[in-house]
DNA sequence: CAAAAAACGTGATGAATTTCACAAAGTTAG
DNA sequence: CTAACTTTGTGAAATTCATCACGTTTTTTG
């Protein structure tokens, strides 16, 4: 499982893009691409993109490029394509509820198995086809999960991460504005809208491209 | 407006962020702050903290640490809290409807102002007190904002982008899964959930922490 | 088959960012 | 007022990442 520990954590960021597109190629019917292809498409230098490939070892040929079902095979596998990890959602408003109706599986290793939410209303619904539990029941329905998409107040924020720490969670994709606290074995990847409009207006007012 | 042009980007994506505690501190009637404190609220290292802060100059004092009011005001005027960037939003399906009955103005400089899409059930209608128009009026309707959020089928990305572009749109908060082609002069951040979530499955099998 | 073209893999370099660690300056306590 | 303590601001080192540039291999063309 966890053999190749030098990918560089950007190059890592990467890998389920690329994975994307060279499913789209071999769609297709694209027998092959070269980095140059590649870096149209996925916006990423071309030079990148060899030196992200080849952390894994040779997989392009010289003159030629690289053989598209040969490079999904091995996107395939290093992605762990087939083992599929269950995610839990907490706090189906808004922004929950466009997550359970998107159809994450395309291209995915991940589904939404379970959503949990306070208001009675919900509980005992199915959106997209996901069960709606009562969060006081958190402990017991959510399985073995081991990554959470958090899309409650904030305020709730940190009193569920704490229970879902607590529970074996060791990952979790927090979408409010509340920066969470959690012990050192759990990751959190913080994806907060605000900001990023935010710091994009920013950008465009202090840095003209 | 644009003096300050040395700014590290990376600084400057963690401005929002910073403005957001600061408020929150100054709304729970604190005078003072350290940089070690802010580093346990908004998980950043103090020294990046400090040294972010730096770049504007001596904003604090040694010893004691930062003037909360101060700060408060400082990042106001940096962040142009006052001038509103106007935001139109492409696409009012799952995702597109949840931003719109979302809040972005609280702690915001931005506003959506318009939103668009194809569907004409929801053409003359008004979500979070945005009116929707048809995308065929895009050009006529659009006004002169500069950010445009993109939450349309992947399909139809990169000609919405087009337009947009030719309309004179200069910054695209991206949710597509594609990667959208632009001219230099025109910046685009993408936010792609499923990548989030797939990178963050990848981090949990290969990097235990 | 020979020459030209294509394209990988990577050493070297440089840019950007984070982090350490400490002198200097200010605060607090007695 | 003095001593102990706190915390900033920043050189310097460390780290991470992107990009250049080219030798090498393979393919393609004539
Ligand atoms: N909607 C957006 O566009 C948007 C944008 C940026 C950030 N966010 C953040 O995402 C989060 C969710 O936003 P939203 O618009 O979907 O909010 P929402 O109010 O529509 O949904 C929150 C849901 O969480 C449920 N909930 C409340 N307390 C709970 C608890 N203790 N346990 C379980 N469920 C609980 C509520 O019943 C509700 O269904 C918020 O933190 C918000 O700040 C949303
Ligand atoms: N919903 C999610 O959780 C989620 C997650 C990841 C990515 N995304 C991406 O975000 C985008 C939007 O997702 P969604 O779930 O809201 O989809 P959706 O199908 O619910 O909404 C798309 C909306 O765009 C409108 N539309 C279609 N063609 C248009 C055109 N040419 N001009 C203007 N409007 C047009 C449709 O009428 C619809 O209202 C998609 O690209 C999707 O891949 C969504």
């Amino acid at each position: 499982m966890g053999d190749e520990m030098k990918i560089p954590q950007a190059t890592a960021k990467r890998l389920p893009l690329y994975y994307r597109f060279i499913n789209n190629l071999y769609l297709q019917g694209k027998l092959r691409v070269s980095s140059k292809e590649l870096s149209d498409a996925v916006k990423v230098d071309s030079a990148t993109i060899r030196r992200d490939f080849s952390y894994f070892g040779a997989l392009g040929k010289k003159g030629y490029g690289y053989n598209v079902e040969h490079l999904l095979q091995f996107f395939r596998r290093t992605l762990d394509q087939d083992e599929t990890t269950e995610v839990a959602l907490i706090g189906v408003g808004n922004l929950g509820t466009a997550f359970l109706n998107y159809n994450f599986m395309k291209n995915n290793n991940t589904k939404i198995v379970v959503a949990f939410d306070a208001n009675d209303g919900l509980v005992g619904t199915e959106i997209g086809g996901v069960p709606v539990a009562h969060i006081d029941d958190l402990e017991e329905k959510m399985g073995n999960v081991s990554v959470a998409i958090l899309t409650v107040p904030s305020q709730a924020a940190q009193g569920i991460t704490d229970r879902l720490v607590e529970r074996g969670v060791s990952g979790i994709l927090n979408f409010t504005p509340a920066r969470i606290s959690v012990p050192p074995t759990v990751r959190v990847h913080h994806i907060d809208l605000s900001v990023e409009l935010q710091s994009l207006a920013y950008f465009l007012k202090h840095y003209p491209l």
